[in-house]
DNA sequence: AGCTTGACTGTGG
DNA sequence: ACCACAGCCAAGC
């Protein structure tokens, strides 16, 4: 597998509960600054097989990005459970952005 | 090989 | 705050 790959699995699954990561954050992270949508392509063809948390990862502007109704739904019921509020789609993030080391 | 398609981003009006 | 535009990169046809 890419090295880009195994590190966006690895980032992701590093984001404590409570906090989130946006694409671009990530791709920048894993070694791809401008790949914010390679990392979208891990997030869907990775996220059951790795069991990775893809509903601490949002878009830049701090909004849920996701299409689908359902999927939308329920990551918006996985974030407030850990306690991240929620105001139409868009987090606040100063407030619950993760930034690694 | 060329074109289209995204759970994207930064800049500018 | 909202919208339009132009980069961006890999996968699928």
């Amino acid at each position: 597998m890419k090295p880009f790959t195994e590190n966006v699995i690895r980032i992701i699954k590093q984001i404590p509960p409570g906090k989130v990561m946006t694409y671009g954050q990530i791709a920048k992270f894993a070694g791809s600054p401008r790949g914010a949508r390679q990392v979208v392509r891990v997030l869907h063809s990775m996220s059951k097989k790795y069991n990775l948390p893809w509903f601490r990862v949002i878009n830049s502007k701090g909004e849920i990005a996701i299409r689908d109704e359902e999927t939308l739904a329920a990551q918006i019921i996985f974030l407030e459970e850990e306690g991240i509020e929620i105001e139409n789609k868009s987090i606040d993030l100063k407030k619950y952005q993760y930034h690694p080391e």
